[in-house]
DNA sequence: AGCACA
């Protein structure tokens, strides 16, 4: 196998990631450039020394991995050619699905862990409902458009995307990461003042058609399908 | 380059 020896599995291995980017981002940046091949368990990154740079990402599907491995290698991620293989254990997110899940006996992680647990429980902080973005995505829901229904007639085509129902996290970034893969794509501006909508910008209107019937509907996090129209002239 | 599940 070309993948550095690994067999196929549903996880990716993902390296020569920008350090530079914050882990949150990076992993709602992935989990929007991973959705385009299907359904996304979960995407692990930390960013110690050992393991900045890198990310898994876990499908539902092998298949989808392997679209995944196949159309990402190389991708222009953050400026750096991103490089795909498989991972080479199975993720824990789904030995627990199967039941073949066992707590890691991993020595010094171990302790680690146990120090943090205690200096936590001092504090008692029972925390809310957090990283939801990454886990159970899209199928079941049937995220509702009822916040932003736009009664008015159909822009005219443009070559200027109007894109709302953007979750308030998203940077222009991100948008660059998904819309720079279709052809005559020029930018992407956000307006600091408002969050959850941005233009984005192609040569001309077949080419911003195409990046429209492409992304129509796009998940960025579970919770939010972009809406895309023209931008009025 | 690096393979984890904070």
């Amino acid at each position: 196998m070309l993948s550095g020896d690994v067999p196929p599995n549903q996880t990716v291995y993902l390296r020569n990631l920008n350090e530079k980017v914050k882990k949150e981002e990076l992993k709602r940046s992935l989990y929007a450039l991973c959705s385009q091949y299907g359904r996304i368990l979960d995407v692990v990154a930390l960013k110690t020394s050992k393991l900045r740079g890198q990310a898994w990402v876990v499908f539902s599907e092998i298949t989808a991995a392997t679209n995944a491995f196949r159309g990402l290698q190389d991708f222009d991620f953050y400026g750096k050619r991103m490089r795909v293989q498989y991972a080479k254990t199975q993720s824990d997110c789904l030995a627990k699905e199967d039941g073949s899940y066992a707590p890691k006996e991993k020595k010094k992680k171990q302790e680690e862990k146990a120090a943090e647990k205690k200096r936590r429980a001092e504090e008692a902080q029972q925390s809310g409902p957090d990283a939801a973005a990454a886990q159970g995505n899209g199928t079941g829901y049937q995220a509702s458009r009822l916040g932003k229904p736009s009664q008015e007639p159909p822009a005219p085509p443009n070559n200027i995307l109007f894109i709302q129902n953007l979750p308030a996290e998203t940077t222009s970034m991100m948008l660059q990461i998904l819309f720079q893969q279709y052809p005559g794509f020029r930018e992407v501006r956000m307006i600091e003042a408002k969050p959850g909508i941005a233009f984005v910008e192609y040569e001309d209107d077949s080419q911003s058609m195409v990046a429209m019937q492409a992304l129509q509907g796009f998940k960025i996090t579970p919770y939010n399908p972009m809406a895309i129209s023209y931008a009025k002239k």
